[in-house]
DNA sequence: GCACAACTCTGTACGTTGTACGAGAATAAG
DNA sequence: CTTATTCTCGTACAACGTACAGAGTTGTGC
């Protein structure tokens, strides 16, 4: 059982928000000196997610990490939104500056690779949908540097976007995938294996669950399952899925450069 | 600005969501007769996540739809995640049967095409994450479906599951972005040009944010802006996409069939 | 030195959420 | 009729984001 929320707030002024991501407001002239940055807000909201979960980060227990009362948060942050879409752009500043000389493939591979990384370390990236005031400094590099790996290999720019969009969400989904599963077992104390020990039989006694109305799911899925669980691959949905997109990425570039 | 979280609730028992998914429950034999039936209530949920948002669907809301105390909800359904269960597998019963006859591309492709169209039919279904616990008798069979369109043509169980995520995963990130934004122009009231207009002004202000350190993001994000704006083609990148995993899935048949 | 403006911090309070609990009413079995 | 079962509902609680008003702190202009 599951539930997932996804909440926007449509703020209204971005101002605020982008200055905050680009680190440019002015130093306060006058005033009592600020115990805290917006830095020390996000750090400490981070640890929690990566704790925990997003659902871990509210105002009150990032106020409590701190030593400080919930309100004076919102000294440093608008809001909970905009704390979120500094987390996220202080997470994409870890990723790493690609290697120079690669080809696309090898780069694209370690683009993908990175991200794949970046999300085991921080889960609640997947749990987050990115929206347009979320471009921050880090998440504007990330797209360049995306964009680097696939400049001058024959395609038109909407088709850069497009192929650098297949692969990042290639990652995500994959990696929220496995993540998600990861989460769940936490959450409810129950492996794969536990849970479907005791919705087996449940599922056994229901005349249309039978195994003889499908066929080719109860076949393929104990296989996944297995495969999926299997201790020697996590990620291999992730690089199964890479392989085949690369390859029809690879199918396009040769059409264009011939 | 945005934010989203994702809340599980590691509610132990999956018998009673299980009996409710597959409508098995005994009716009662006693007690006075039920204003209502489980299918009520998930209608009722269905159509307040249509109509607004999966924020809108608040057991107090549902309850007020139907003309009922909140708390009498609960005698149809265990709570608001198992809710969450039943609107998914509810939802999943609108999914087509696969024409049969078709090539393994043409019945992937109708699949594609169907999940887009659900997605954009219900698009609170991307704001779900669908777990362990959701296989409903409706998510049972479309599996079921999307597993005989690669059966047969030369690929072990384990990439046969792997090549349908694939496939459904492209499916749910393009038309996520493409309605994740549109839900924000709603939220928010602005549409992306007038949210730039107000942003750009501001990100013109910041050295950093120069046009000259970020060359290629301003001008293919530019582009690609453009391109997923225009009225013709709301579904760009999943066109684009469905077709590079299409020929990349193409490569591994034909590399398995020789 | 002094008044004032700017700024930080905090306590209180409101509306909203899911849902635990228990009381009351309705129905069928014995 | 008695009793077990089931539905319905009002009340209540903890947790959430955050609006608001006030108290305290600092720099600026005179």
């Amino acid at each position: 059982m599951a539930g997932v929320r996804t909440q926007d707030n449509g703020d209204g002024d971005p101002r605020r928000a982008i200055e905050l991501l680009w680190g440019v407001s002015a130093p306060p002239r006058r005033g009592p000196k600020p115990k805290l940055t917006t830095a020390d807000v996000v750090r400490a909201a981070v640890a929690l997610a990566d704790a925990d979960d997003i659902e871990a980060v509210t105002m009150r227990r990032v106020a409590d990490h701190l030593g400080v009362s919930p309100m004076s948060l919102y000294t440093y942050v608008p809001g909970r939104a905009e704390l979120l879409d500094l987390m996220i752009d202080h997470a994409h500043g870890e990723l790493p500056a690609p290697e120079p000389g690669l080809g696309w493939r090898a780069a694209l591979t370690a683009i993908a690779e990175n991200q794949w990384a970046l999300f085991h370390r921080h889960p609640w990236l997947l749990q987050v949908t990115t929206s347009r005031s979320a471009l921050g400094p880090h998440t504007f590099t990330k797209y360049e540097h995306e964009l680097r790996a696939v400049e001058g290999i024959g395609l038109d720019d909407v088709e850069m976007d497009a192929v650098i969009a297949l692969v990042t969400g290639l990652v995500r989904t994959t990696a929220r995938s496995s993540l998600d599963n990861a989460r769940l077992v936490r959450a409810s104390g129950m492996t794969d294996a536990q849970w479907w020990e005791r919705a087996a039989p449940v599922l056994a006694g229901i005349p249309a669950a039978d195994a003889a109305h499908y066929p080719l799911s109860s076949r393929v899925g104990q296989a996944a399952g297995e495969a999926h669980n299997a201790a020697e691959n996590p990620g291999h949905a992730f690089r199964f899925g890479l392989a085949r997109v690369l390859d029809g990425i690879e199918a396009l570039v040769s059409q264009r450069q011939q």
